[in-house]
Order: C-alpha cells, then sequence, then structure tokens
DNA sequence: ACGTAAAGTAAACATTCGTTTACTTAGTGA
DNA sequence: TCACTAAGTAAACGAATGTTTACTTTACGT
C-alpha cells in the first residue's frame, strides 16, 4: 500500500506536463504545438508523455476540462457578493476577460483553440464549453431587459466580443475593466447621445 | 505575342485552384487542409499547383485577398444609399454577417483562419484585414455617440461579436438580419427596460 | 535484500506533408 | 513545320510528427 498522505514518488509529473501543454497551445495552437516540444518544456523525452497521458488530444482534454473549471472557479467568486444583475454581469465579464487576457495560459486555450481541432477529444470539450457559457445564460436571463428580447442571442453576442479579445487585446490600450464596463454600459444603455435615441 | 483579349489557352486555372482552396481552408483550417486536396479537388497532382503558386501560404494569401475584396465590395453597396449613420451601420453588420454566415467560403476563411498560421505571410493578411476593419471605423465614427466614448473599443467589441457567429450561428434561430438589427439597437439604445437604466 | 511497477530513455516506426525534380503533353507564334 | 513554353504527371525527397517498442533506472512495500 501506498501512503496516502504523502505524495510518495508519484511526483504527479502529470501537472507539470499539463501546464507546460497548457502554455504551448496558448501561444503557437495545438497544431503547431508537437508532443516533443512539451516533453522538453519538462525535461523529458517524446515517449515519456505517453506514460502519463494516452494521446495528444488527451493533453488536450486535460488542459480545456481544467481551463473550463479555473474560470468557473474565478467566475463563481466574483460575482458571489453581488445583487444588481447588471452588476453582475460587469464582474462575471471583468472576470472572464482578466482570465482571457493576462498571461493565463489555461483560459487562453478555452478561446484560441477550437473544439473541432481535438478529433476524437472534440465532444468533450464542448460539453465542458457548454457548461462554462450556462453561467452567463443565467446572469443574462437575470437581467431586466425590455420584453420579447431574445437572451440567447445576447450572450451568444456578448460572448463574442468578449472571447475575440484576445486577438486584438493589447492595441486597445484598454483595461479589462474598462472593457468590461464599457460592455456592460453597452448592453443597458446603448451608446447613442440621448438626443439622438431613435424610438 | 499573345492575344491580350482572348484568355488564349491560359485557362486560369488558377482561379479554379483558389476556389478549392477557399472551399477546403474554410471548412477545414488551413492546417487540416493538404495541398494534395486541393490539387485532387481539381482534378490535379499535387505537383501542378506549384505551377500556379509558389507555396501553400501563397495560395492563402490569394483567397484571403480576394475574400476582403469580395466582402468589401458587398459592404460598400449595402450602405451606398443610405445617410442615416445607424442605418449604415447595420447595413454594414447585415452586409457582413451575411457574407460570414452563408456557405460563403472566402468570407468564411476570413475567420476561421487566423493571419498568425499564414507564416511568411502574416504581415499580408493582417494589412487585408485591417484595411477591410477600417470601413467599420468610419462607420462607428460617424455615429453620434455620447461624447468621450472610446470608438476603437466600441468597434473591437462590435467585429468580436459578429466574427464569432459562425461557431454558434444556426443553433440559435437567428437570420443574419435580426442579428444585424438586434445588435445595432443594442448599441444605439441598450436593452435595458426603461424604468431599470442607470444614470 | 529483493521483486515489482512506475517513470523515463533512446531509437525506431509509420505516416504525412510541402515541395522539388525529371519528364511528358499540347497549344502557339513565326 | 518547328522551336518554345505553359501545364501537368509521376515519383521521389526530406523533414516533421504522433506513437510504439525494448530497455534502463529508481523508489517503494514486504
Amino acid at each position: 500500500m501506498r501512503a496516502p498522505n504523502r505524495p510518495s514518488r508519484a511526483n504527479n509529473r502529470s501537472l507539470e506536463l499539463r501546464d507546460a501543454a497548457a502554455h504551448l497551445f496558448a501561444h503557437r495552437g495545438y497544431d503547431q504545438t508537437t508532443v516533443r516540444e512539451i516533453a522538453a518544456a519538462c525535461g523529458m523525452t517524446a515517449g515519456a508523455v505517453y506514460v502519463h497521458f494516452g494521446s495528444k488530444h488527451a493533453l488536450l482534454s486535460a488542459v480545456y476540462g481544467e481551463a473550463v473549471t479555473r474560470v468557473t472557479k474565478r467566475l463563481a467568486v466574483s460575482i458571489a457578493a453581488l445583487d444588481c444583475p447588471w452588476q453582475r454581469l460587469e464582474s462575471a465579464v471583468r472576470a472572464h476577460l482578466e482570465a482571457v487576457l493576462q498571461p493565463n495560459d489555461y483560459a487562453r486555450v478555452m478561446t484560441r483553440v477550437l473544439p473541432e481541432d481535438a478529433g476524437e477529444a472534440r465532444i468533450e470539450l464542448i460539453a465542458l464549453r457548454d457548461r462554462y457559457e450556462a453561467l452567463f445564460r443565467t446572469l443574462i436571463t437575470g437581467l431586466p431587459l425590455v420584453p420579447q428580447t431574445d437572451c440567447g442571442l445576447v450572450r451568444l453576442l456578448l460572448l463574442g466580443a468578449i472571447n475575440w479579445t484576445p486577438f486584438w487585446y493589447g492595441h486597445g490600450g484598454a483595461t479589462p475593466s474598462e472593457i468590461a464596463h464599457l460592455t456592460v454600459t453597452l448592453l443597458r444603455n446603448g451608446l447613442a447621445q440621448p438626443s439622438a435615441r431613435g424610438l
């Protein structure tokens, strides 16, 4: 039997590997990253990777799953103490943006690696992502919107806007907080001059 | 000398190749598409591709450039007769969405293939995309927005929202027109119930 | 001390892919 | 007719990639 409280020698370099994979997937994409690179980042050879993960796709699944878990937790914490539905949404958007925009390897994989690239693991990744996006569904249906608004469409547009940010962030000069504030303000009141509003 | 008015025997299967590449790039991505597949789609062998294009990257450049040209033209036509800046923007968004969402191979390459995947041709693709996005810059700076609005940020959020649509379009059930209308309405007036607006 | 099993290595395997080369075909202009 | 050239083929090249195999090392339980 193995002592259950000490990590024994199960050094779990699996986690080290997963971190390295997350870093490379986030910076160069899934296809452009080779198993040998991931192994080298941990000071191992390619063969050793297969001791811990059955395939490169399995590695991506692990990274993606961890990414969803982390960003979900972060989001839950950020809205826990808030009551106003608009503030809750803004805080959630800010949390999402911070996760996606800071040099955070895991969260970035969520927006840079398309589930379609995952082969067999595709279904799994899509399920993970859906679980996360359901959080936004709740936040949006909680808003006092004008009647008959298509909440699903609003959610998709919102997620699109913020999922696209990694492609331009840094050129605009805005911080995640500023982006979140403008986004939710826009969603709430629009940006037209009061004198120029339509009916 | 060659007769300049007749295409002579310059059958320009280059165009045929470019179309085939656009189709495959749009449906499977750049990396997952092989030169052999593109050639086979035109009933040729891989070697013949290099008679018309110097490399796979050059093919992508050609596709991308044509995509930008087409969607630019479409957008220019759609807003030509309109005066109201909000109508102009909505029409532009609709045109963009129609181009991106219909099974239009060229336009789809613009949103599915990241310039980063283009290697040496990267700079060129980014320049092409920038040229297109500048059109939206003009449309947005023409809007009567509340003072001190960060127009650049608005543009990036808007383009993000609509560039992300291919990933979910079809599940929502909304048409490009409906999406465009909701998007611009949102940008103009927001979606909060009038009684629930902030200050 | 010893057997066991996880962890890791080095090397090869089997593809695959972009690209090149040598050669063939066929239409064109003089 | 004949040289010229664009277009295309078939095959190979060379590098890279995910994965496997045979072997070695090492820490733990008994």
